[in-house]
RNA sequence: CGGGGCGUAGCGCAGCCUGGUAGCGCAUCUGUUUUGGGAACAGAGGGUCGCAAGUUCGAAUCUUGCCGCCCCGACCA
């Protein structure tokens, strides 16, 4: 993409009302503009990320089984009626008249629908067990939203709901979706760590949240300091082997890891000697819950088993705040310059600066580089704007590409351009084939 | 929902106390000179001062009501 036809609105002064770090620089780098309070467009490099992030978490849940589908955003209050969610859930919830006075909501979860379309189709035990999950934009009417996409009231989620004939076999599919989480946040770069939590409204009595270390995070957490060195890292696993999820499940459960809502002194300095104990803000970037028959059964959701009998099949539901991870993620990858994106979720792979435009040597060798990095399919950003190299550098940090090729007649001279790490700083001078061999091995 | 604050050009702000018909910086546009880490000069465009009512000869400024937004707290992906 050539900037001068791309469109990226950046700031150079920070709008006031944003006050946490990943708000500000969303702001200023033209990732999203605020509609009304907690609601917000995804302008075009907003919606690059959040399109790689939902990419991660499609291919990772997909890789555990999960099966993909769409629900719609406006529900019934009939089936909120069913369990009696309808009232229950409060003033949160969205509410909305149709033309014919029909009660309607703008989804904040899709339990009872996701319930109603398992029940219309599955009777069986051979339909058992189901991952399924959509990716959907919900509504909460928080009272309260703020910092920016971290606590919006419209944010994107990917919510998926487990089916399974008992407890064991659901606490399998809990297994499953707990380790998928671990790979979707490891490929992301980001450090979410399960922590025991409170089930909230949505109920039933095993839960986990996903919790990223950020001063700025809402939550507060205790833990023992070798959760720090936990990774899953490339394991490959058998996704259908109980023991062996287990296993990655008691490995990351063994440790003392605790939301403020269950954290528990006592056993806190039982179990973890006193250096080892940590406590610090964080972010929620997921959680997930086994709940049993709590909607199948109002719900009158049964499978038959072999012998004839029905049982409400035991249910979960795994939820990912994937808007709330661009946030996340910038909370988590930036410096003072702007943001620094992780190789996989960046919008663009690689900036490319015509430091002279206008040059016709130096335009001449961008355009032929552009041509060949995006011939290699790489995503180019390339800023051809005539504009002085300061401040295309300075756009190039605050949107915060990874890898940076520099041209100019300087350095073409000697047949050489730069290549730059956003990260650390390091520059080497390559030959333009060596730089587009480079990059392109970094993302291979 | 309790407490606090703010609405003036795309963004950041001044002006309000003490009423006299709107200004600064950045950004934008034009021109010239520049160009290796956010350029300089000259010029230009852009505002129903959140909305409504009131007071007044006259309201961005004073009064009342409403709306919107932000922050702190109680709640949540």
């Amino acid at each position: 993409m050539r900037l001068t036809r791309y469109f990226l609105p950046v700031l150079k002064e920070t709008p006031a009302d944003a006050q946490i770090v990943s708000h500000r620089l969303m702001l200023r780098a033209g990732m999203i503009r605020q509609s009304s309070a907690g609601i917000y467009s995804w302008l075009p490099l907003g919606y690059k990320v959040l399109r790689r992030i939902e990419q991660i978490v499609h291919e990772e849940q997909q890789r555990a089984g999960a099966i993909p589908m769409l629900m719609p955003t406006i529900q019934s209050a009939d089936l909120w009626r069913e369990t009696g969610r309808y009232d229950a859930y409060g003033p949160e919830m969205l509410r909305i008249e149709d033309r014919s006075g029909r009660e309607m909501l703008y989804g904040p979860t899709n339990e009872d629908m996701i319930t109603d379309i398992f029940r219309a189709y599955c009777g069986s035990y051979r339909d058992v067990p189901k991952i399924l999950y959509h990716i959907q934009w919900k509504f909460r009417d928080e009272v309260r939203p703020r910092f920016g996409v971290m606590r919006g009231r419209e944010f994107l989620m990917k919510d998926a709901y487990s089916f399974d004939l008992d407890q064991e076999s659901a606490l399998h599919s809990y297994n499953q979706m707990l380790v998928a989480y671990l790979k979707t946040y490891e490929r992301m770069g980001l450090q979410a760590f399960p922590m025991r939590a409170e089930t909230g409204p949505i109920g039933g009595d095993y839960s986990h949240e996903f919790l990223v270390l950020a001063d700025t995070g809402e939550s507060e957490v205790f833990f023992d300091a070798k959760c720090l060195d936990l990774t899953f890292g490339d394991r490959d696993v058998d996704w259908d082997d109980k023991a062996e999820l287990q296993g990655v499940y008691d490995e990351w459960s063994s440790m003392y890891a605790r939301t403020e809502d269950t954290h528990d002194k006592a056993a806190f300095e039982a179990e973890v000697p006193e250096d080892r104990r940590r406590s610090s803000r964080a972010i929620e970037v997921g959680q997930i819950f086994y709940f049993g028959t709590k909607y199948s059964e109002p719900m009158n959701a049964v499978v038959t088993t072999p012998d004839g009998e029905k049982h409400p099949v035991h249910m979960g539901s795994y939820g990912v705040g994937v808007s709330r991870l661009v946030g996340a993620l910038i909370e988590a990858n930036h410096d003072e310059n702007g943001i620094i994106w992780p190789e996989e979720v960046t919008p663009f792979q690689v900036g490319l600066i015509n430091i002279r435009q206008g040059d016709d040597a130096t335009d001449a060798a961008c355009a032929d580089l552009y041509a060949r990095m995006t011939k290699a399919g790489l995503d180019v950003l390339y800023d051809d704007r005539e504009a002085r190299a300061g401040e295309k550098f300075a756009t190039m940090d605050l949107i915060g590409i990874p890898w940076r090729i520099t041209v100019g007649p300087r350095g073409l001279k000697e047949g050489k351009v730069e290549l730059t790490s956003r990260r650390t700083g390091e520059t080497e001078e390559l030959s333009p084939e060596a730089a587009l061999d480079r990059v392109k091995q970094i993302y291979a």
